[in-house]
RNA sequence: UGUCCGAUGGUGUAACUGGCAACACGCUUGAUUUUGAUUCAAGAAAGUCCAGGUUCGAGCCCUGGUCGGACAACCA
């Protein structure tokens, strides 16, 4: 039975345009600039760009925007790559603005000789005086009508480096009455005396974002330029510059960016809580950045079937973060190894084991996965529980540990609680408990039927490990309509450290393997890790029906 | 006082281009379960921003509004 899925709009746009014979075969590209690391808001722009190119037997080509050398870094471009092909894609070609400053140049130098552009020594408030405002028309610059020669030698002059930053700029003449503002001419090259980080100090003078991207698109052939909403005024420049070049008609399409509740999705921002240590790095599992969510244990797979069930569109949208929870507890769910962790340990004695004794058990790597194998875990006459699995006075349908109750201890017997030993204080500090020694898990002879089963660790052979418990970045659900400083909703707890205490298994932990922590969550191991310390990050929590009837 | 984009359950995306509004997450209830996980089953939840119009029939078309967003960086 096949799918029959519906299109999305681009879907819908790009089978009309091979339908109707106007292309071959496709071609998107992906065009970070080098002067961040990626987010979740590029994963699906990612998703989209390349995704589309497979589905149409197309080609993706990474291109790096990078026109502006003061804020970008070769330390970026090699993050993006290495995202990008975590992610699971590989793109056809891998690309720079920066290859296409000479064409862009001789472009510039055509618009003059066509009239269409001209050098403006106006300071940029000046030029923002003539922009006018919405409402109001732009005036011209003193300098709009200098002659072609005059102004092919001035532009030949900035690049030869005659001037200093900010003294002219080059504009294209198109109409500072458009009603479309950016018709109003635009900026085309600014003087920046700045090291490039691939073309070095070869050039004083360097494109603007739009008299580079819909060039580069058209260099490259690209057929569908798929970009942000944001640019759908610059379409009509796009435009204008294609058709005033001559060269390859490519086009350009916007689709709304992902926003999430309870984080932030912007470049700048992100920088600001790196740059501000509110976290400890663009990799800080909190962080959308596909560098944290990386190292928070998010796997490839989960982020793409999340751009997949999110959907694109032209309107905007504030995504569940549960969304996304939810995808990478469907995939870890199938793929982690299962291993019992105690948190918050309770000593429990087993009255009726025998002192000094310990056996082997065993159980399964993977419930989900009847070829994962299985384990051995340790029991012995000590062992640690979870405090909260024990409660003196329970509720009725609380069918953990309590005075005189019974609970399944996973993959080995089931006790008793016979006993509560407490301190002077009242608190509780252990427990005394007899077992059922016909109960033994794969052998249960007892015919005994509990309701509850817990997870329990051995305390001679117990590890310990830490935990980084991660909880969501901000307070507030929409930053988008928060008022003020969005650091004012920072969440205070969103990263708790705990100490824990795991079964031996866990000292063969991988960083490549995913692990569930039984009833606790799903968990990754940390690049922080030694061979003696291990420490383990929180990829998300399981589904907790509990803590919801619990709250009832 | 402009131009452009958008508006469908709580959230997101659909609706064969005019034919009884569907899917996913979330929520509720039940079954299974040696993870209160997973799995399975059932259910609640929108009458499609508003007002007119065209039509046998409108979420889809037309007109006029309303609301939200974008646009005046030598950023991308």
């Amino acid at each position: 039975m096949t799918e029959e899925k519906s299109l999305n709009f681009l879907e819908e746009i790009i089978e009309n345009d091979l339908k109707a014979g106007k292309y071959k075969s496709i071609i998107t590209r992906f065009p970070p600039e080098p002067n961040g690391y990626l987010h979740m808001g590029h994963a699906k722009s990612i998703c989209l760009n390349f995704g589309l190119a497979l589905k149409y037997g197309g080609k993706t080509n990474l291109r790096f925007d990078d026109t502006n050398p003061v804020t970008e870094e070769t330390e970026y471009v090699e993050s993006i790559k290495n995202d990008i092909q975590w992610l699971g894609f590989q793109w056809a070609e891998e690309l720079y603005a920066s290859d296409y400053f000479e064409k862009l140049y001789a472009f510039a130098v055509m618009l003059i000789k066509k009239d269409l552009a001209y050098v403006d020594d106006s300071s940029s408030e000046e030029i923002a005086k003539q922009k006018g405002t919405p409402t109001q028309p732009g005036t011209n610059s003193p300098f709009r009508s200098r002659s072609v020669e005059e102004n092919l030698t001035l532009f030949a002059d900035m690049r030869a480096g005659k001037y200093k930053d900010g003294e002219k700029v080059l504009r294209a003449k198109v109409d500072m009455a458009h009603i479309n503002m950016h018709m109003r001419d635009p900026l085309m090259y600014r003087i920046k005396h700045a090291h490039h980080h691939r073309t070095a100090n070869n050039w004083c003078i360097y494109p603007m974002y739009d008299f580079a991207h819909g060039q580069s698109d058209s260099i490259e052939t690209i057929t569908h330029s798929i970009c942000t909403l944001e640019f759908i005024p610059h379409r009509e420049l796009y435009d204008w510059f294609i058709k005033n070049l001559e060269i390859y008609p490519s086009h350009q399409y916007e689709f709304a960016r992902l926003n999430m509740t309870y984080t932030v999705m912007s470049k700048r921002k992100l920088l600001q809580l790196v740059n501000e240590k509110h976290v400890a790095g663009w990799d800080d599992p909190r962080m959308p950045t596909l560098s944290g969510v990386r190292r928070r244990g998010y796997t490839p797979k989960s982020i793409r079937e999340f751009c997949e069930k999110i959907g694109v569109a032209k309107r905007e949208n504030l995504i569940d973060v549960g969304l996304l929870e939810f995808c990478v507890r469907e995939d870890l769910n199938k793929i982690s190894q299962r291993r019992m962790v105690v948190f918050d340990p309770l000593k429990v004695v087993i009255t009726n084991y025998p002192d000094g004794k310990s056996e082997t058990l065993t159980s399964e790597d993977n419930t989900e996965d009847a070829n994962a194998g299985h384990r051995e875990v340790p029991f012995s006459k000590e062992i640690y529980i979870e405090q909260e699995d024990f409660m003196e006075v329970a509720p009725k349908k609380y069918f953990r540990l309590a005075p005189g109750q019974m609970v399944r201890l996973k993959s080995a017997y089931i006790i008793k609680c016979d006993e509560v030993i407490k301190d002077v204080s009242g608190k509780i500090t252990e427990l005394r408990c007899s077992y059922i020694p016909e109960s033994k898990s794969g052998s249960d002879t007892s015919g005994i039927n509990v309701k509850g089963t817990i997870h329990w660790v051995s305390i001679p052979h117990a590890v310990k490990i830490e935990t980084r418990l991660y909880d969501r970045l901000f307070k507030v659900e929409n930053l988008g309509e928060a008022e003020g400083d969005f650091k004012e909703y920072l969440n205070p707890d969103s990263l708790q450290v705990q100490v824990a205490y795991a079964e031996p298994a866990i000292t063969s932990a991988k960083e490549s393997e995913r692990y569930q922590f039984l009833r606790k969550g799903y968990f990754a191991l940390d690049p922080d890790s030694s061979k003696d310390k291990f420490i383990f990050n929180r990829t998300v929590t399981l589904r907790d029906m509990w803590a919801k009837e619990a709250k009832k």
